[in-house]
DNA sequence: ATGGTTTTTACTGCGTC
DNA sequence: GACGCGGTAAAAACCAT
């Protein structure tokens, strides 16, 4: 009797880790792939990687050829569709760029359903409304209609300087760390904006000169680098001195020069490195002046008048520092 | 505020095209 | 003569204290 019972459980038990283990198998079917161009150095069977535990096996023989690969699935197992999607947490990426990280709801201009069909007038009516409630809610308060035009205006200034979209994003994420610490209140948006941006552009390695900066914002200078100034001291943000060869691929592509000029210019600031003559001087006349030199050295000689004009540095500054590059050069060399 | 360093401005002389 | 270049002196800007 108890011998029975036992039994039947058994198969039942069994019954349930079968349909466990083979349903996984209908759902994610690439758990294991097969490698056809490798084999196993030990038996030269067919080996296939077993993505759940990163592994590379033989299929034959067992033996396990590479470890801990990564597994770029998810960690969790879905057994049917539905739990396929209640287990699933995917969705669009946020993004600092908008000031609500592009989670808001957005109803779209279009009057359609979501099978394109055109609404009735009175549905439209009711669109209306909500779009113009939707817009009042998401834009309530001062805080976030502020960050709405900085980063606008930090948008703006990052396309006039061609900066790409991860300093975009790093300066929103400082404008937002200004706005959170209140540091606005006494400082206009475009300064604070302008000087969220020039910090970004710096921590990318993609610096612009404040010249550049303020070419492009509303505000002056004077403005801008106190502001700047106060921005990083508050939010401790730590600012390493601009790398003169960050500046190069820019000088050099404004000016139609090779790359080999450029090469010749990091070369020069690596050496006036070594030298030990970089420090002090403004990053911007270190790397007119290497792309200049470099442009003599590789017989592409553009005037210091063109390299003065791209840099927005003086004349003199470029000659000083050209001599002493050229002389450090020489000693290295 | 101050002093030291760096950059800019303005000017000059030289050589070349 | 215009231009590119090198140099200089003085002014201005910048930075740490």
């Amino acid at each position: 009797m108890s011998d029975t019972t036992i039994r039947t459980s058994d198969a039942e038990q069994t019954r349930e880790r079968q349909s466990i283990e083979s349903t996984p198998e209908a759902v994610s079917t690439d758990e294991q792939e097969a490698n056809e161009n490798e084999v196993c150095p030990e038996c030269s069977g067919s080996l296939v990687t077993d993505s759940e535990h990163g592994e590379t096996v033989c299929r034959d023989c067992g033996l396990v050829v590479e470890e801990n690969e990564i597994d770029r699935g998810p960690e969790w197992r879905a057994f049917n569709a539905s739990e396929k999607d209640n287990k699933s947490r995917v969705g669009a990426p946020t993004t600092n760029m908008m000031h609500d990280k592009g989670l808001s709801t957005n109803i779209g201009w279009q009057d359609k359903d979501a099978y394109g069909r055109s609404l009735s007038s009175s549905q439209r009516e009711k669109m209306q409304r909500l779009r113009t409630w939707n817009e009042r809610f998401r834009t309530r308060n001062s805080k976030e209609r502020n960050l709405k035009q900085a980063l606008g205006e930090i948008d703006r200034m990052a396309s006039a300087l061609g900066l790409p979209e991860n300093v975009r994003e790093t300066a929103s994420v400082i404008y937002r760390r200004a706005l959170d610490e209140d540091l606005l209140p006494g400082r206009s948006i475009e300064g604070v904006a302008t000087a969220s941006l020039y910090a970004a552009a710096r921590q990318t390695g993609t610096p612009r000169s404040i010249d550049e900066m303020i070419a492009v914002s509303r505000v002056d200078d004077m403005e801008m680098t106190r502001t700047y100034r106060y921005i990083i001291r508050e939010l401790k943000l730590e600012i390493k001195p601009a790398d003169p060869e960050s500046y190069v691929p820019r000088f050099v592509s404004d000016l139609d020069l090779s790359e080999e000029v450029e090469r010749g210019a990091r070369e020069l600031i690596e050496d006036g490195r070594q030298a030990g003559l970089l420090s002090g001087k403004s990053p911007v006349g270190l790397a007119a002046a290497a792309v200049y030199a470099a442009s003599l050295l590789a017989n592409e000689k553009v005037t210091q008048s063109e390299v003065s004009e791209v840099a927005s540095i003086s004349e003199v500054t470029i000659r000083n520092r050209y001599k002493e590059l050229l002389e450090a050069k020489q000693v290295a060399a």
